[in-house]
DNA sequence: ATTAGTGCAAAACGTTTGCAACATT
DNA sequence: AATGTTGCAAACGTTTTGCACTAAT
């Protein structure tokens, strides 16, 4: 679950933090590795939820402070929908498209790289005068194990 | 403001809801006429306050409901993003790309049908395994007149 | 010693719901 | 007359905020 490259993105991430004068606090620390080791695209509780196991006095306030933080640094992408409970992706922060599935909630990244996203978000933004920072492209339906006859 | 193509569509869309014996209030036929005639991709807010000129008891409430109706029947879009106040597209109910200016908070669609979009989400999905129901591109950028110097 | 961060409780926000009164069919 | 819809107010769940206390530097 922790391959190299995450931890190297963990060490580099809680780097750049210390750079600007921010505290390492343990909390923080548990609250980016949570973010940056997970691949299931956590809500909010889910990932308090999992730091209470080390540290069980913090707060869901120092939760959502740190996510808005790091989203503020632009190393955790915001998924938030129609719905109540954004998920959080802090292994990309660049944008790449998401798979969610209406059934079971589950959201994945897809398997292969999709370079034609960013020309296509360069063409239509040319066409209409916009000059585009970002891009989300969420795709919605049944993941494979919903999809199947049980 | 209200195109030939805009008005057919409300007459069919008001047809279809009266021909599963949803009544035709008032406030009803008001909301969705906002709906489905604005092209800046309202909020609650504006849509209830539009209406209140016409209705002035017309509850928020009511607009909500309506707009879950509307959902429901695939007839309006929700574009939600991380932040409060969703907003809605009654005019084209079928995917396509929302360029969203991050400075002034203005959406629009962009000028040229896009073509690529669903071919991409095939094949994204076909790759995953996931069966595809609906998708979802959205743009953040600064739109032409928040680029300009001023 | 400083000063940033924590944790609590309360507030804010958009949205949903229950229900009695009402209006469309 | 029957029943779907309205509008109010209260409830909901998530997220934000204020502030005294704590801990990292």
């Amino acid at each position: 679950m922790s391959d190299t490259c995450t931890l190297s993105r963990l060490d580099a991430l809680l780097g750049r933090l210390k750079a600007q004068g921010l505290r390492l606090t343990p909390q923080r620390v548990a609250i980016v590795r949570e973010l940056v080791t997970r691949c299931d695209h956590p809500t909010v509780e889910q990932l308090h939820k999992a730091i209470l196991t080390a540290f069980p006095t913090t707060s869901l306030a120092t939760v959502y402070k740190t996510i808005h933080l790091l989203k503020e640094q632009g190393e955790v992408l915001e998924l938030g929908f129609g719905e109540l409970g954004s998920r959080y992706d802090g292994r990309r922060p660049e944008p790449h498209p998401h798979l969610i599935c209406t059934r079971c909630g589950a959201i994945s990244d897809p398997p292969a790289a999709c370079a034609e996203l960013n020309e296509l978000a360069e063409r239509l933004a040319g066409q209409s005068g916009f000059s585009i920072s970002a891009h989300r492209f969420d795709l919605f339906g049944l993941c494979p194990s919903c999809r199947a006859p049980r």
